[in-house]
DNA sequence: CCGGGAGGATTTTTT
DNA sequence: ATCCTCCCGG
């Protein structure tokens, strides 16, 4: 590298043109170039402006290079708008800076030029959560483990904990180790990792995990990375992990040129790892932090801005900031109750096309959820009344069958040690191969220590196997040495067609005749010209693994569906948000588990998903929901209550009110009491939804009392007299066990053979 | 080896 | 309700 250019001081008064739009506080993040700076940036406050300038500043004034400047963020997206806006300000030089990436890509890089120090090679490969679940799954098998009892599911979800707060296997404590198998937790962990090792690859997580071993054993490996990085940025701080958070610290250590930008009210991500707590210490940990506020809000209107800090305001553990703006007028936040699912849908339908009448800009336009299943309901009425919408989310381009099936072909011509990919394609398209050939395949491979494609090549030739087997298995083989030599030859695009020529993998498409097969084979083309732009496989591979996301085409005017997570850093001028009832949003999952903590993370949910909106936001909530195919009355959120009345318009179609609620409960003395329970801050009251069910606003006369079927069945329900905690009771599947909770008609059970399980009081006889 | 039926689970999501 | 996985019989 080249020495530091001249260091120039930079003089606040005269500002250069790429901070002169900048308010003051963006200005101060922009030219505080020198030691640990903390930018708390609430919503729509112009942080990416600001920490573009940073970067361009940087480069300008001849602070360092741009490859001297490490620039973290945490999704693709993030990464790409941050080079195309840095491009902006300084040109070409963007170009030079290979260290402006996600976290990931960034380990990734390195971890390539030291894969050898983790036992490794540079040409590792990176699996997904399908890959690192079949090999678990195996694990367990192996190991006489029952897997229905300890799923690999949740093996794969503790390994990926210990690794997000950067534990090898031999640091975990007796305790983590007792979260599976009974006890056998880091064994599994242990393997696991060896196995990927032998595999010579690595999951998601250890990207993170052995650079920062590499960081940890080897000084002068991190003083090199201390050294070339003269100025650190990070963005969406309050989503870091333990190990992201070690390894910025360690690289950070030296020079102390570390900037991180990020909003404690927008840490939405806890459940991943994320550590608030990392954002919160940051003065701590940097003594001497500048710490500058960017309060000044650009993007809503004054209503909104008003409902959503009032919102915000509720929770106890915060940085205090208070959001203003410059601009005026503009509509309350409305908030609309409607008797059902349907008719919510209906409401915000009718609304949509109100704003298409007045010539709104349907992608200025989205619905936020709280989670996937409630765009269904959307998703039918708009398919019914023509609106077009895109959902975002749910099913990734890379994560279909057949793009992994496609995947799975490059990656053992690519390597042929993968094992997990030749596993996954060596009968698909079925070719007659099945379990009982893997599982030989599989035993000759440990025996003489090979690949498994390669072991089965030595099987093929003996007379291990029956002779179709074997020929199919040498036909393959042959095709994979053909594809290799080939593979030379060709563009990877070319090479994928070959492979799903000679493979019969198109022909099987084709013969389903489907609409879906057709889907599938869009697909793959799709997927052979998103390969055009690769020069090598290794290129492309190397892409794809990390680079997991595909931007749907920005084609033609459509209104966007999506989570409230997956809409964190959009803006729209209108915003609708539906099912705002308790225990779908807060959601039941959150009120049952987590307590308060995870209530304050449902609640800054609620902040980020309302100040998504530029000009209109609505909010709605229906009486009657279907939540998996069971009718179920529910209550608005209590997070409606919460927002400030003189930002509010509430009106209802909830034509049933007061009677409706006691149409429902009459026979229940108290079916809220756990309402109450859950908000021990709330003096015993009742939940502000049940109050405002009980306000004026809902006393107009009963239009529709009609009983929803089986309302109310999920909770509320009535406990069964004969059952008690401390009952012995009988379970047709579980067989015996003790009654240690019991809740309505749920019970807790601690069962001899089956362990601890939750169940309905209906499915169990009460014992001797 | 494949198809059908039963049983179970079902927030949020990136890399 | 619905989707996915697993197990069994043909």
């Amino acid at each position: 590298m080249t020495d530091t250019p001249a260091r120039t001081e930079s003089a606040p008064e005269r500002v250069p043109a790429y901070a002169a739009r900048l308010n003051p506080p963006q200005q101060q993040a922009v030219l505080t170039t020198e030691g640990p700076v903390l930018m708390l940036a609430g919503a729509g406050t112009g942080k990416t402006a600001a920490l573009t300038a940073r970067l361009a500043h940087l480069v300008a004034m001849r602070l360092a290079w741009p490859s001297e400047i490490l620039c973290v963020t945490f999704t693709n997206k993030a990464a790409r708008e941050m080079r195309h806006r840095v491009g902006q300000h300084i040109g070409d030089a963007v170009e030079g800076m290979p260290w402006l990436g996600t976290f990931h890509s960034v380990c990734a890089k390195m971890l390539r030029r030291h894969a050898e120090l983790v036992g490794l090679e540079s040409n590792y490969t990176i699996i997904d959560t399908d890959d690192q679940l079949r090999l678990l799954k195996q694990l367990i098998t192996q190991n006489d483990l029952d897997e229905k009892r300890w799923p690999a599911r949740q093996l794969a979800g503790l390994i990926d904990g210990w690794k997000n707060r950067g534990l090898n296997p031999a640091d975990l404590s007796a305790v983590d180790s007792e979260a599976y198998g009974n006890g056998r937790g880091q064994q599994f962990y242990t393997l696991y990792q060896e196995r990927l090792k032998s595999l010579n690859a690595c999951d998601f997580g250890d990207l993170m995990l052995h650079m920062l071993n590499i960081f940890r054993q080897n000084r002068e490996i991190l003083e090199q990375y201390q050294r070339r990085f003269k100025y650190i940025l990070v963005d969406e701080y309050q989503d870091t992990n333990a190990v992201q958070y070690l390894w910025l610290r360690l690289l950070a250590q030296d020079r102390k040129n570390i900037c991180v930008v990020g909003d404690d009210d927008q840490s939405i991500y806890s459940w991943r790892g994320a550590e608030v707590a990392n954002i919160l210490r940051f003065e701590k940990d940097f003594p001497g932090a500048a710490v500058i506020k960017l309060e000044q809000n650009y993007r809503s209107t004054p209503h909104i801005l008003g409902a959503a800090s009032g919102l915000i305001r509720e929770n106890t553990t915060r940085h205090d900031k208070t959001l203003w703006t410059e601009a005026n007028g503009g509509e309350k936040v409305k908030i609309i109750g409607v008797w059902d699912g349907p008719e919510e849908a209906r409401r915000v339908g009718e609304a949509i096309e109100r704003l298409e009448g007045q010539g709104a800009d349907l992608n200025q336009v989205a619905i936020l959820v709280r989670a996937q299943y409630q765009t269904r309901e959307f998703e039918d009425r708009f398919i019914q009344i023509g609106i077009n919408y895109r959902i975002v989310g749910g099913f990734r381009f890379y994560e279909r069958a057949e793009i992994r099936d496609a995947l799975a072909y490059l990656r053992v011509i690519a390597q042929p040690q993968d094992d997990l990919a030749f596993e996954r394609i060596y009968n698909q398209p079925k070719r007659g191969l099945g379990a009982k050939t893997l599982e030989k395949m599989h035993h000759h491979a440990r025996r003489v220590g090979l690949p498994l494609a390669a072991a089965s090549l030595q099987l093929a030739d003996s007379d291990e196997l029956p002779a179709r087997a074997a020929n199919t298995i040498a036909a393959l083989l042959r095709d994979f040495l053909k594809w290799r030599e080939m593979a030379d030859a060709l563009s990877p695009a070319e090479l994928l067609r070959s492979v799903l020529d000679d493979t019969g993998y198109n022909a099987m498409l084709e013969a389903e005749k489907t609409a879906e097969a057709k889907g599938r084979i869009e697909n793959l083309s799709e997927l052979a010209r998103a390969m055009e732009e690769y020069e090598t496989l290794g290129d492309f591979l190397e892409h794809v693994a990390l680079v997991m996301d595909n931007d749907a085409s920005p084609d033609d005017e459509k209104i966007t569906i999506m989570t409230m997570h997956a809409a964190k850093g959009l803006e729209f001028d209108n915003v609708f948000l539906p099912g705002w009832e308790e225990g779908v949003f807060p959601s039941q999952r959150a009120l049952d588990e987590g307590g308060l903590a995870s209530l304050e993370e449902e609640r800054r949910l609620a902040y980020v998903a309302i100040t998504r909106a530029r000009r209109h936001c609505t909010i709605l909530h229906a009486a009657n929901r279907r939540i998996y195919g069971q009718w179920t009355s529910s209550i608005p959120s209590r997070f409606i209550e919460e927002l400030p009345a003189e930002h509010v318009d509430a009106e209802t179609t909830l034509a049933g009110g007061r009677s409706l609620w006691q149409a429902n409960w009459s026979e229940n003395e108290d079916p809220f009491a756990h309402v109450a329970r859950d908000r021990p801050d709330r003096s015993g009251a009742r939940g502000p939804g049940w109050q405002r069910a009980l306000s004026s606003g809902y006393e107009t006369k009963p239009a529709r009392v009609q009983e929803p079927r089986r309302s109310a069945a999920s909770f509320a329900a009535k406990p069964r007299a004969d059952i008690a905690v401390g009952a012995r009771v009988f379970h047709d599947k579980f067989g015996y066990g003790v009654v240690t909770d019991q809740e309505g008609n749920k019970l807790e059970i601690d069962f001899e053979q089956a362990g601890l399980k939750r169940v309905i009081d209906s499915f169990v006889t009460v014992a001797g």
